[in-house]
DNA sequence: CGTATGCAAATAAGG
DNA sequence: GCCTTATTTGCATAC
C-alpha cells in the first residue's frame, strides 16, 4: 500500500541561458501580450513557460528571510477563553488583497494534446482512524473522517496566576508552561543517557503503535528538546515522547540492546524534493498562470513528471507565499 | 558523526 | 473536488 514514491527525475534541463536578466516581476500575470498565449494555450503556454523556466536562473533572490517564527517562546498568554476545542488562534494579518486581476481568461482547451494524465491513484496516505487518547482534553467524539488527528489544541492554558474562576479552564492536566520546559530538558538529558540521537528517537515512535503516530524526523526531535516548536506542538508531542522515553528505560532496565526493528505502521510523512529544473519550469508556469485549473495541472505534472498532486499543492503554497512576500513587502 | 536550521512540502480545518 | 489560511513536519545542509 501506500509508497507515494517521490520519485524524483532530475532531469537536466539542456538550455541554459547565460543571459543575465534581473528583472523578476513577480506578481505580473502579464496579460495582454499576444493573444496567442491564451489562445493556443496548453502546449504553447507550456513550452513558453519552459523557456522562461530555462532562462531564469539568475534571479534567485534570497529575499529576506522574515522569520514570522512562532515558536515556543515561554509564555503564551492566551486568554482563557476556553471554548472547549480548537479555536485556532486567527490571525488578523490577513488583509483583503482583492487582487482581482480579471485578465480575460479566455483560456481554450479544446483538443489538448497532453490529455493523457497517467498520475494514477493518488496518494492515499494515511488512513489511520484518529484516536483521541493522549491529550488532555478529553471528550473528542469526533469520528468524521480519517486524518491525523494530533491534536494539538489546549491551548487556553491558565495563566501562571489568574485564578480559575469555578472551573472555566477545566481539563488539562497540572501542566504548566514550565512543566513543559522541564520535560523537554529531562528528556533530552536521559535520552542522551540511553545513548540514543534524535533520530533514533524520531523513527522508534513508530514502534510505539500509538493509533495516529508515526515516525518523526530528528528535526522534529531536536526541535522539541530545544523548545522551538509551537507551543500546541510541543503539547501534543510531549505525551507520545513520554510514551517512547518510559518504554526505552524500561527496555533498557531489562538490558535490551536494541531490540527495536523497524516495526510500526505509520509511515513518517514523508516531503517530496522538488529538483531544481522541475521547480524553474513551476516557476515559470506560475508566472504565467498563478492559478492553474485541475486539468493544467495535471499536465504540468505530467510534463514535469511528478504526482498531479504535488504539482497542486506546490501551486497552492506558492500563492501563499507570494501573498506573505507582498505583505512583508507593504511592511 | 550527531545536531541545529532554513525553506517549503504536506496537512488540517473551514469554506 | 478544490481553495485558503494556519501549522506541522521533513529534506538538505550548514554547524
Amino acid at each position: 500500500m501506500m509508497t507515494m514514491n517521490g520519485k524524483q527525475h532530475f532531469s537536466m534541463h539542456p538550455a541554459l541561458h547565460p543571459s543575465s536578466e534581473g528583472m523578476r516581476r513577480v506578481c505580473l500575470p502579464a496579460p495582454q501580450l499576444q493573444g496567442n498565449i491564451f489562445s493556443g494555450f496548453d502546449e504553447s503556454l507550456l513550452a513558453r513557460a519552459e523557456a522562461l523556466a530555462a532562462a531564469d536562473i539568475v534571479s534567485h533572490g534570497k529575499s529576506h528571510p522574515f522569520k514570522t517564527d512562532v515558536t515556543y517562546h515561554t509564555m503564551s498568554s492566551v486568554p482563557c477563553t476556553s471554548s472547549s476545542s480548537t479555536v485556532p488562534i486567527s490571525h488578523p494579518s490577513s488583509n483583503l488583497p482583492s487582487h482581482h486581476h480579471h485578465h480575460l481568461s479566455h483560456q481554450t482547451l479544446e483538443g489538448d494534446l497532453l490529455d493523457h494524465i497517467s498520475s494514477s491513484l493518488s496518494v492515499s496516505g494515511m488512513g489511520a482512524p484518529p484516536d483521541p487518547s493522549v491529550m488532555t482534553t478529553q471528550a473528542h467524539q469526533h469520528h468524521l473522517q480519517m486524518g491525523h488527528l494530533h491534536q494539538a489544541m489546549a491551548m487556553g492554558h491558565p495563566h501562571t496566576l489568574s485564578v480559575h474562576n469555578g472551573m472555566a479552564c477545566v481539563n488539562d492536566v497540572e501542566s504548566d508552561p514550565r512543566e513543559l520546559e522541564a520535560f523537554a530538558e529531562r528528556f533530552k538529558q536521559r535520552r542522551i543517557k540511553l545513548g540514543v540521537t534524535q533520530a533514533d528517537v524520531g523513527s522508534a515512535l513508530a514502534n510505539l503503535k500509538i493509533p495516529g503516530v508515526g515516525s518523526l524526523s530528528q528535526s522534529t526531535i531536536c526541535r522539541f528538546e530545544s523548545l522551538t516548536l509551537s507551543h500546541n506542538n510541543m503539547i501534543a508531542l510531549k505525551p507520545v515522547l513520554q510514551a517512547w522515553l518510559e518504554e526505552a528505560e524500561a527496555a533498557y532496565r531489562e538490558k535490551n540492546g536494541k531490540p527495536d526493528l523497524f516495526n510500526g505502521n505509520e509511515r513518517k510523512r514523508k516531503r517530496t524534493s522538488i529538483a531544481a529544473p522541475e521547480k524553474r519550469s513551476l516557476e515559470a508556469y506560475f508566472a504565467i498562470q498563478p492559478r492553474p485549473s485541475s486539468e493544467k495541472i495535471a499536465a504540468i505534472a505530467e510534463k514535469l513528471d511528478l504526482k498531479k498532486n504535488v504539482v497542486r499543492v506546490w501551486f497552492c503554497n506558492q500563492r501563499q507565499k507570494q501573498k506573505r512576500m507582498k505583505y512583508s513587502a507593504v511592511h
